[in-house]
DNA sequence: CGGTTCCATGACGACCCTGTCACTGACCCG
DNA sequence: CGGGTCAGTGACAGGGTCGTCATGGAACCG
């Protein structure tokens, strides 16, 4: 069963989804209802603020390019009723520097489209530790002797530092989140590239082909190959 | 996890925003709220009076320029009822001499719009620290062997003084509070810049280039980039 | 009102990351 | 045992990011 540091929380988190490409929208409310989120979404402001009055959430990821009003619009109705709830925004690549200013002030982030779906959920799980008081703990993910520690993005092989580019990262994550579950190359290709992107070629192989080159060189191997289904990274079953 | 000095407090501090604009007194709210503390925003002098009586706050941020009534008015009625609570005004850029002189009696201080939050808070915690009585103790950032001395402004990598511009300055304070956090060029934008600066370019990069200069120089590197990420202040993890 | 310091902008070069291709090697199945 | 599929790795080129310099302007100070 994948690794969800959520399952022991009373309530699960209550997710606000605000984007007006139904797919976008879509795909982020199931990857998240995957992590045991509760998760709703609205395709306009009108309705973004009808949503966030009954279904009070924990969070909103909130894209500012909306049909009907300006997302800043939304986000003034959103913090107007009082709740200081934390937002990740999502804008266009192209998106003015203006328009991205002080987005990050408070605890708030944002993320441009198009966004890969783990890069999104690691802000949002990040978003929220925060929020949850100052005495918030760091997450360090670990398997076997190897740790990562997402928010300084230090990465150990049995205490030895490993310097990792942000795609060998996110993959290392991803893989270390759902471990020991097998992960396809598909389910990799779909969570830690972008949304839209096309390639297949053999991009998976290729960045696991250099993170065994730092992480596993000289050690008992942790990332192993599961011929046909995909990679898994766990230490040799006993 | 980023250096939290008020954790172990009983309890945190509650902090009153006075502010007619609703953005502002947002952003102070929810970077204070970010930093652990109790914050509540009020638009007009009368509202800020109603939430001091109730409120109680251990340190307020007041606008001098008010719709309803003079900031000085609001003043005197804090003032009033007793409770010696220090202030941080704000000020228009263009404020007269005279309405700003004796500003910093008392312990208190002020910052012209528009601001730095990270500046902000700098100052609100010194306030602070200087009402706790007089016995406060200095506030001195340590990361390795490189030291910042937050009252008297004072930089030193191993033991040797080092001089900072104010820009540099901020920027450092700020990498070293969130040590060993990675900071994204934008969080560092929206903290040590002006909240209304729309600069685009490469600032970031400009001064922690000074910043290497300056205190990097002949020395273990304790200012690393973390390509497609952003910055951090560290030693190198051993 | 002159000189100096500090800061923002643009340009430019160097480096790093990344995806594609090509080739070799490993594994599976007939 | 041999062919075919799949995985691993090296090489390469395009594109993006980062660091630095040079320039001009603003603020500050004497």
């Amino acid at each position: 069963m994948p690794h969800h540091e959520d399952v022991n929380k009373k309530s699960p988190v209550r997710l606000l989804v605000v984007d007006d490409e139904p797919h976008i929208a879509d795909l982020v409310a199931t990857v998240a209802r995957y992590e045991g989120w509760n998760a709703v979404t609205a395709g306009t402001g009108e309705e973004a603020l009808r949503q966030a009055a009954g279904f009070s959430p924990d969070i909103v990821v909130l894209d500012l390019m909306l049909p009907d009003v300006d997302g800043f619009t939304v986000l003034d109705g959103l913090r107007a009723s009082g709740a200081m709830v934390p937002v990740v925004f999502l804008t266009a690549k192209d998106a003015t520097a203006d328009r991205i200013a002080g987005l990050t002030r408070g605890g708030d982030d944002y993320l441009v489209k198009p966004f890969s779906v783990e890069e999104l959920m690691a802000r949002l799980r990040a978003v929220l530790r925060r929020s949850n008081g100052p005495a918030w703990k760091r997450s360090v993910l670990e398997v076997g002797d190897l740790t990562m520690d997402e928010d300084t993005r230090e990465v150990k092989r049995a205490g030895v530092p490993v310097s990792l580019t942000p795609t060998e990262f996110e993959l290392l994550r991803y893989l270390m989140r759902r471990s020991p579950a097998v992960l396809t190359k598909a389910q990799i290709l779909d969570h830690v590239w972008e949304y839209d992107f096309g390639g297949r070629s053999n991009v998976v192989e290729l960045v696991v082909s250099h993170l065994r080159r730092k992480i596993d060189d000289g050690h008992e191997p942790l990332i192993h190959t599961v011929r046909g289904v995909g990679y898994v990274v766990r230490r040799a079953t006993g």
